[in-house]
DNA sequence: GATAATTGTTATATGCCATAACAATATCGC
DNA sequence: GCGATATTGTTATGGCATATAACAATTATC
């Protein structure tokens, strides 16, 4: 939980107080991954989400943008730009859905799906050196537990309405 | 890594391709405990970051602005109106600081300590809620794995200039 | 004493996210 | 078959979070 502290400052305040939470370690570890995960696609010129895209567009071939916002968990809306984005750098193309016209059919082109291979390995390249210190048992370990305890975080007490987490 | 995805869409498409990514995992646990903290600190009329200032305020008598932008990892500028939203709800006060009159000294109010001792139950019950599924046992391998990864995270490759994450 | 740095504040810009509304199109119910 | 309803993608808009710049008052340094 909470907001993660910085590293340096004069007469620092200490946050071991929010160490005594394991929310806290969470979003610091989840923190400092997107940071670096940010780090290596910028060569790319990918972002964190055009990256996500454009692999989802690349394994799932003309999926349409209501599917896409789906997975993606974002509003149709905020998807248009997204999609915009990878389509004017020649990485994905709007195609015609063969059964309704409202629909566009996704499909990555060659340049996408070279880029997406390439990226794809940095990404892989990213994860192992950031999971790597805690070994592949460990690994398996650390994704299960998270497993469970975002099904608990989803899990709502008696009377709450259930809604996605964001 | 990754953004998350939702739970529900006519023709789902599969994270499964996401899946095979442990950041992704993290992003999604991370996501889930913070809507469940938000849930959580609502009643109080708390929101995360004000949760964790009135914590550090009241941890950290006197401490500075400065003091507090620096261990939450905000811009000045932009805790202004975080502190603004403390003082005006009555928690905490901003007091001369009795060695330099540039500074503020921050002191949480009577009123402002009770409101966080409660909430500060109301989280602790949060943190045992999600994380009894993995038993004490679980909750310590995982909150030192994700310290481990942390770390791995805030390494940077050689010749990268270190920066905070965020 | 002059200069530089610090503290807190204000102003501003940008990106992300949510909501509403709409045209074109598809589906449903009678 | 037709009217009502729903869906798809787009545009517009607003709020929030975050970053940067600039400034006055004050402190620290040389």
């Amino acid at each position: 939980m909470m907001t993660e502290t910085a590293e340096l400052a004069p007469d620092p305040v200490s946050d071991r107080v929010l160490r005594s939470f394991a929310g806290y370690a969470l979003k610091r570890a989840s923190n400092a991954v997107q940071a670096d995960l940010v780090r290596t696609l910028e060569p790319f010129g990918l972002r964190m989400i055009t990256f996500t895209a454009l692999l989802l567009i690349v394994e799932n071939p003309d999926l349409s943008q209501t599917q896409l916002a789906g997975v993606l968990a974002v509003e149709r809306s905020n998807l248009v730009t997204i999609v915009d984005e990878l389509e004017q750098a020649g990485w994905i193309a709007r195609g015609q859905s063969p059964r309704d016209r409202r629909s566009h059919a996704l499909r990555a082109t060659s340049a996408g799906e070279r880029l997406c291979t390439a990226a794809r390995r940095a990404v892989e390249a990213h994860e192992a050196r950031l999971f790597s210190s805690i070994g592949a048992d460990g690994k398996a370990m650390l994704v299960n537990a998270l497993g469970l305890v975002e099904n608990a975080g989803n899990k709502l007490p008696v009377g709450a309405n259930s809604g996605a987490a964001r």
